[in-house]
DNA sequence: ACCTTATTTAATAGCTCTATTAATTTATAA
DNA sequence: TTATAAATTAATAGAGCTATTAAATAAGGT
């Protein structure tokens, strides 16, 4: 019998419903488009994965993953407050840029289906709490020092996530609403960068 | 016969289908759940419209129009430029206060819909284009004055789209995850108009 | 009262989608 | 080579959705 080494079918399935998914959602994306997309019949999406919702959440469990890690991880501590969260950010952005479709994935998916918005919060819980406590830690030493301006930590972060998130939300738009060429895009998210950095340190000083 | 005087029912279907589409978006809502919510058969809501596609645009028409109205306006020329800005911002911001769910319609269809962004496309065009110019003359001079940084305009209205809109985009999200009452969530969002403001305007300090 | 037109409903055609089942092909171990 | 299990396909049940049609009801004008 064969055994299951290098099944190349199940992850062109998989591939393949990641490229869907993260262009239609998933209520716009049919099993037989997905099996269509990845070569085979539309009964092998279900062989391999069973339901559409098993598959997606194979998928959204990946991207989820990748988002959050993008958000929270270690920067180096030898750097300053400022060189620590010009990293941060850069890193966000950076993770952001390599998925793009990740923000519409994630933020269209949590607003259209309760349940995976009841999953997304037990998820939340499960965060680093070190992590964010150290964060709000290090904000507040910098307030006091008068280095930054008074500030909420949900604040500072809703800014980061604000700027970071929405320019991958809002961008095919723009690029199709300003018939940009795909380098001009490039150039824009580019730019933009820089200046989600300029415009979040520029908002905390005193 | 009966004239078309005062027909309830119409204007129940266009208000049901509004309250269903913001919340679900086009796909995810049926015809037949619009009749139930305007409390009559699915069929009548055809009989109206003719299709869910042009009572969608109905809705959808109406709530652009909001959307850009609350972009683009007039605002007391005797102010300052900064004035000027924030009460631009603070204005865009009460609209969609407003109309909290007017961000994830329009973006959620124009990501998922080619065709509508299609026809997103050559509304852009007809948008009032003095506002526009009149705003790129006032920032030049701003910055050749030495009172903000140089910034381009698509940059500064990046920004302000990204901070307005995507607040109501996380927004529900951020509601349920962070387990916060309606009081407690209003109270973050109306922290977050002056927030945003305060972030924008900072900015664009030189 | 009667005719005409508007409103509303029930029924249904026709489509697409998910999931399953039974049958077929392929691969491999013995 | 043959038996066995995996991989793949074709067919289809069953559900929901949109749109139409024909019939029933309401309402107003004359």
């Amino acid at each position: 019998m064969k055994i299951n080494n290098d099944s190349n079918t199940e992850k062109s399935i998989l591939e393949a419903a990641e490229r869907l998914f993260l262009q239609k959602g998933f209520s716009l994306t049919s099993t037989t488009a997905i099996g269509k997309e990845a070569g085979c019949n539309q009964a092998l999406v279900h062989y391999y994965f069973r339901t559409k919702e098993r598959l997606f959440e194979a998928v959204f469990e990946n991207k989820f993953r990748l988002f959050v890690s993008g958000l929270v991880q270690k920067v180096d501590s030898g750097l300053s407050f400022e060189e620590k969260l010009r990293t941060a950010i850069e890193a966000h952005y950076d993770m952001l840029a390599a998925n793009p479709g990740i923000p519409f994935l994630i933020f269209n998916e949590l607003t259209t289906n309760p349940r995976r918005l009841e999953n997304f919060k037990s998820r939340i819980r499960e965060l680093p709490v070190t992590v964010l406590k150290q964060f709000q830690k290090e904000l507040e030493e910098e307030i006091k020092k008068g280095k930054v301006r008074p500030v909420a930590p949900v604040d500072l972060l809703l800014t980061i996530i604000s700027m970071n998130v929405s320019l991958f939300l809002v961008g095919p738009v723009i690029k199709t609403a300003l018939d940009l060429s795909e380098r001009d895009y490039k150039k824009l998210l580019e730019s933009r960068r820089s200046e989600n950095v300029a415009v979040i340190l520029r908002s905390l000083r005193p």
